[in-house]
DNA sequence: GTCTATAAATCGATAGAC
DNA sequence: GTCTATCGATTTATAGAC
């Protein structure tokens, strides 16, 4: 997953996978017959870290505008590493999406759908899924601009903004 | 350009480059030194073209809303491919961040100065910068989602409600 | 300037000893 | 299961004839 983050799919190698488990090169495909299922198996590592996000912010708010606020914050947290890299959900999207094989929509409309409920829960029956999409939507973009310009700043501002908006519905 | 949009820097091969020209392989090497120059002569023509995008929306709209909303109007009108293939300005940028040689932050920058430009002269001297960053950010945000769920409509319906957002201002 | 041919390096993947 | 060694394909880049 962190070597995917930082260096992109196709610019890492299985050599440097191989290296970063300390084992030798020969050895991945041990357990993993091509680097399409090394791809797959970080697609499902993300699919159980956002699971498990979730469902802790579940856990540990009640209503649905403290769950909004506390994933925004839960992305905001992660600025630094994003300004370096980008996000690591949204990068991986757009690789995935220059090829054929293993597609990351899934991994997307977790989000979005998980924040579509907090939406309808709050009481936006009616535009719970468009406010779903625009929220994930400025993350992502926030994110890539972070990214692109090299200053974190421009994330945790838009988590900022962000949060007090989810306050204002 | 054509070629890294639609299969990323990364999956583009100087032979599908010869190939797409219309040259032999070799021929390549005669224009340009070294893939990064392609990636540079790439970058160039983006610049040029956004650098066009935005005289000709100068020249033909006369305040800065209508300018906003041309700019939009414009970036919209390519959903079928974006959702096909990514913004062409963001999933470059998003390879180019996992790069080290050259940067596209220049490019993007271009996009929100002009913005900012716009919403300063609109009145909003105070928050142009943000909302600048907010419009851009939206628009890449809503690419990603529009290619990784493969939905132009998520780009085309985040456009009309964009431009409903510059007439309230 | 344009072409063919190929070098040089890298990378994904396999074979086979232990 | 773990390791070394290497194959085969691909890709960037170069050499040299025309």
């Amino acid at each position: 997953m962190q070597l995917l983050h930082q260096n992109g799919i196709e610019r890492t190698t299985l050599a440097d996978i191989a290296h970063a488990a300390h084992v030798p090169p020969g050895n991945v495909y041990y357990y993993f017959k091509t680097k399409d299922d090394i791809i797959g198996a970080v697609i499902q590592a993300h699919t159980h870290d956002i699971n498990a996000t979730l469902a802790a912010i579940d856990a540990q708010h009640r209503t649905p505008k403290a769950r909004l606020k506390a994933l925004i914050h839960e992305l905001a947290g992660q600025s630094q590493t994003v300004a370096r890299h980008g996000c690591p959900l949204g990068s991986l999207c757009t690789e995935l999406n220059k090829r054929t094989n293993p597609t990351a929509a899934d991994l997307m409309r977790r989000l979005t759908t998980w924040a579509e409920q907090q939406f309808r829960d709050a009481g936006h029956r009616r535009d719970a899924h468009q406010l779903a999409l625009e929220l994930i939507a400025a993350y992502e973009g926030h994110a890539l601009l972070a990214n692109t310009l090299q200053d974190p700043d421009i994330l945790t501002a838009a988590a900022r903004r962000l949060g007090s908006r989810i306050d204002k519905l």
